[in-house]
DNA sequence: ATATCAAGTAACTTGACAGTTACTTTGTAT
DNA sequence: ATACAAAGTAACTGTCAAGTTACTTGATAT
């Protein structure tokens, strides 16, 4: 008997979990680009290609809608982060290239702060912890010699967030700063050369000659 | 004849002037705290204690009203600017500053960054040479020996706003990675001391006892 | 085969919001 | 005094968007 769960593929039947994973894709989108106040339920479900009243069936309402994009995506992060090269030279960069990879993670962070700001957010529990574990990995790399150890590891976690992220986060200031716009690849390779120097200094070396 | 142009005080009667600053003043608040698609016209109106037509009136529509409390606030924005501290020592600490006494501006620029991404900002003419000038400083300070002068100016600049007003812009990140609120004074007095340590490394000299 | 429930649809309701109309009040120049 | 323009008001309008209603279609368990 085919009770049909394990290979749900007609293409022009019904598929519930097609139906919310294209709901969820057209949100993020939506959601990124136009944060929770200027996104239109009915843009989402149009890209979607799906009935709005679907889009309410699954997720109740406009928010739990948003919450549900954010968990996954924060879910998402948290796996691609645990990639990350642990060597700092290198480390730098490659948070760099992520935020280029993924600016709507960015953007939802930046629409979080705006629409939230100090409060308690969405998936505290988690991302408490997460967080938690990068400042364990800075205080241990500060304990190498790999990061200068008489900086807040804290603090310095949130720097080196900063100075990844704030380009992609600030995109006008970059362009204004720099004369280039951030999608630009030679702004990409001048920022990763730059941080490349940068982590020196924050391990405590001048960055001379780096080839040696 | 008193033609009543320059002593304007009745208190009771018109006062087209202080209509229109009450309305600046009150679009401020609503659009820093709300973005622009987020901000209600008529709680501007209420705010202001003056009827929305007379909002239409001075400044033609919602945008209009927009891009002048934007202009302002990149006035004031500027003067604030040219009175901070040339050492580099204390420079970090005072943008930090600046930008935890005004948040508002600091949310404006995300609002815009996120409204118009890399495309041509709001009196963008004037912006840009006003960080031109700003990058020719950090040169300045690079000859002089008070900031490592291998890094490039435009990058460095842009990690100084950076590190300056990434956790005013992204608290909630800034909370994570403290476990402090950065509206508590003992945050700011912490991101001070560490944003002072931070200076002597961008200047190339290892941040020990720094009360010598 | 058919009852049952989940998946899906179109049209509707309700409220809110940007912008307007048609009007009154107040100051000032002649 | 009075004509005139700018300052100000209340009530309205058209549109748009979130969320709902009442219905049809399709899969599957018995």
């Amino acid at each position: 008997m085919k009770t049909g769960q394990q290979a749900t593929q007609k293409t022009g039947g019904r598929n519930p979990q097609q139906t919310q994973q294209r709901i969820l894709e057209a949100a993020l989108q939506e959601f990124s680009a136009k944060g929770f106040a200027g996104a239109r339920v009915d843009v989402i479900a149009r890209r979607a290609r799906i009935n709005k009243r679907m889009l309410y069936h699954y997720f109740g309402d406009k928010e739990g809608l948003f919450r549900e994009v954010l968990r996954r995506k924060i879910s998402e992060r948290a796996a691609w982060l645990a990639t990350a090269p642990e060597e700092p030279m290198e480390r730098l960069p490659a948070w760099f290239q992520l935020a280029c990879r993924d600016r709507e993670w960015i953007q939802l962070l930046q629409w979080e702060a705006l629409q939230w700001g100090e409060k308690k957010v969405i998936d505290e529990e988690r991302r408490q912890e997460s967080v938690a574990r990068a400042v364990e990995r800075v205080r241990q790399q500060q304990a190498k010699g790999l990061l200068d150890p008489s900086l807040d590891p804290g603090q310095l976690l949130l720097s080196m967030m900063a100075v990844t992220a704030y380009p992609m986060a600030f995109p006008q200031l970059a362009r204004l700063a720099t004369g280039l716009s951030v999608s630009d690849a030679e702004f990409q390779k001048q920022r990763e050369a730059f941080l490349r120097q940068f982590a020196m200094l924050l391990a405590g070396k001048k960055p001379g000659a780096e080839s040696a």
